[in-house]
DNA sequence: GACCAGGCACATC
DNA sequence: GATGTGCATGGT
C-alpha cells in the first residue's frame, strides 16, 4: 500500500476522527486560521472568546471596529497589533469583493482564489490553505510545522524543504479528496502535539512502526 | 526562567 | 535563494 495511504490510516486506527476545524461557522474560521499563526490555539480561543463577548465576530462589525480596539480583544493571541492589521486586511477583502460574505467568496474557484488569497497582506501559504480548505471546502492540503516534523523525522523530506514541496508531495500522492485532507493534517497537528514534539516521544508514537 | 506554540513580512547578503 | 530577526501572549 502507498506510504501516506499507510501513515493516514496508521494515525486514523489510533486517534479516530478529530472533528475539525474548531469553530463554528467559515468566517470564525478564518478570523482563527490567521490569529493562530505561531500561536497555541488555547490562546486563540481566548481571543475569539473576547471578540463573540464583544458582538463583533462578524465581518461587518469587524469592519467597523477601530484597529486599537480589535488590537485589545485578541491581545491573549500573542503578536495582536499585527494580527490586528492582518485581520483588517482579510476583512478589507472579503468587504470589497464579496460584501463581506464567506458563501459568496465559497463559489469562486480554488486556484484564483488561492493566489488573490495570497496577495492579502499577512496571509501566506499555511493561512490560505487552511480557510479554503477548512473553510471553503476547497481540495487543497495544509502544512505546517507538525507536518514538517513528522515527515523530517522520518526521512521523508526534509525539514527546511519548501512548503510547495511539502504540499506538492501530498497532491501527488493522494486523491483529491476534500475529507481525507481534511483528516489528515489534524491528525497531523494532534500527532505533533502528542508525540513529534521538539523532544520527541517516539516510544509509544503510532508512527513508530508503520 | 527557559522553552514552546497550527507564520509571515522584511532586511540583508 | 538562503539566512536572520521582529512580532507577544500564556501554558508547562
Amino acid at each position: 500500500m502507498k506510504l501516506f495511504i499507510k501513515i493516514y490510516n496508521k494515525l486514523y486506527s489510533f486517534y479516530g476522527p478529530q472533528y475539525w476545524w474548531p469553530g463554528d461557522t467559515p468566517f470564525e474560521i478564518a478570523v482563527g486560521a490567521i490569529l493562530t499563526q505561531n500561536t497555541n490555539w488555547s490562546n486563540v480561543e481566548k481571543a475569539i472568546k473576547n471578540l463573540k463577548d464583544a458582538k463583533v465576530l462578524s465581518a461587518k462589525a469587524l469592519h467597523e471596529l477601530p484597529i486599537q480596539k480589535l488590537a485589545s480583544l485578541i491581545r491573549p493571541a500573542g503578536y495582536f497589533n499585527i494580527k490586528a492589521k492582518r485581520l483588517k486586511s482579510f476583512i478589507d477583502f472579503l468587504i470589497e469583493n464579496y460584501n463581506g460574505s464567506m458563501k459568496k467568496i465559497k463559489k469562486e474557484d480554488m486556484e484564483p482564489l488561492r493566489k488573490k488569497l495570497l496577495d492579502i497582506h499577512g496571509i501566506g501559504p499555511e493561512t490560505a490553505d487552511s480557510i479554503l480548505l477548512y473553510a471553503l471546502d476547497k481540495p487543497v492540503f495544509v502544512i505546517d510545522a507538525y507536518t514538517k516534523r513528522v515527515l523530517s523525522r522520518h526521512m521523508i523530506l526534509d525539514y527546511n524543504a519548501s512548503y510547495d514541496e511539502y504540499q506538492n508531495l501530498f497532491h501527488k500522492e493522494l486523491d483529491e479528496d476534500i475529507q481525507l485532507f481534511n483528516e489528515y493534517h489534524a491528525l497531523f497537528v494532534r500527532v505533533g502535539k502528542d508525540y513529534c514534539k521538539p523532544k520527541p516521544l517516539c516510544e509509544k508514537c503510532p508512527l513508530n512502526t508503520f
